[in-house]
DNA sequence: AAACCACTAGACCTTTTGGTCTAATTATAT
DNA sequence: ATATAATTAGACCAAAAGGTCTAGTGGTTT
């Protein structure tokens, strides 16, 4: 794997535990091992492009993982592998990783805009996948309840990484149907 | 108001919109207008104690908007002006003032944990007494709901602000009869 | 008045932050 | 082989971070 790559992955990784704020550039190349002219060559605006960057890389990566956990399921047992997704992320990280976008999107509005949209567009972009996948299983109102889901998700994941405890994750399962029935 | 007081309140402001790591000491103190000694003076423990502090108040400070909101209404009317709080909050800030406990939340793991179960703890306040509002109106599985509809809450909270949109939060309203009946 | 207390004041310290800049190195052309 | 471009290397910088420490101030209490 290349250098800008492995900046990409490492910041993406920083950013979902400690937010914008909270990654520094330094600790990003220390753990990739690279100097300061290597990132600042791959991405010559500094943080805020590094992180941009982050950002939609750690998106498309998570979608792919919530596709694979949807793949060819009927809509409530897709859904339910893909709230095990965001369970063992938390139990495999003790509680450090969360939504790889949230901890960032946390901060928009005293942040370079820019970065706030890429969260929003990543946002987007998992509502629309979802929103098809509950369309081609037949369900009405699919765009409004990928919209929902996305909401109790996000929200079920803060709480659940706040609480050191995946029962608000767990919960969510039971109200998949409430939900796609409504 | 005493200076202690200030120190709290600017920095529970400051910690909704920007989360731990974005939350400076000298900024605090320069928006009281008060020097470091006092600062240590209060809060001999530094950042992480007048941050847990901040946490705590902030958590009765909203639930009492909360309160406010649901008081003496019908649950469904209730939980809709509950969610104009958070829409006005979003509003009157231009979109800066998100939870103002969520932000600190997501750095739970990579900072003390004295802040994160602080955290947890107003959650739990939070939901416990929605849970109680639901119960005396006769609402069954009142627990569970009260969770589930803080998880949905605190999703479109953070997807709202990441989007510049009181769209998802608006969007909660639709599903509030769909969780009270299911 | 004297002693004591709570609090304010801010200089100072170390470490870390994001960022710049110049040299050296490595690949890729020609 | 040589010129050219891509990349790595890391010294260096100013600003900001959180924190410590000593003086001083102002009000109570005795």
């Amino acid at each position: 794997m290349n250098t800008r790559e492995r900046l990409i992955h490492v910041t993406s990784d920083l950013i979902r535990k400690k937010g914008y704020f909270g990654t520094g550039i330094n600790e990003v190349l220390k753990q990739v091992g690279v100097p300061k002219g290597s990132l600042y060559h791959h991405f010559p605006k500094g943080k805020d492009e590094l992180i941009r960057e982050a950002v939609y890389w750690g998106g498309e990566n998570q979608m792919q993982k919530y596709g694979n956990a949807l793949k060819g399921k009927p809509a409530d047992q897709g859904l339910s592998d893909m709230i095990d997704v965001m369970i063992d992320e938390l139990l495999n990280s003790d509680f450090e990783d969360g939504c790889p976008i949230a901890a960032v999107a946390m901060a928009a509005g005293t942040i370079d805009d820019e970065i706030r949209e890429a969260c929003a567009k990543v946002f987007v972009g998992w509502q629309n996948n979802l929103a098809g996948y509950l369309e081609r299983r037949g369900i009405e109102n699919a765009q409004a309840k990928a919209e929902e889901l996305y909401s109790m998700f996000e929200g079920a994941f803060v709480l659940s990484k706040a609480h050191k405890d995946v029962k608000y994750l767990l919960l969510q399962k039971k109200f998949i149907n409430t939900i796609l029935n409504s």
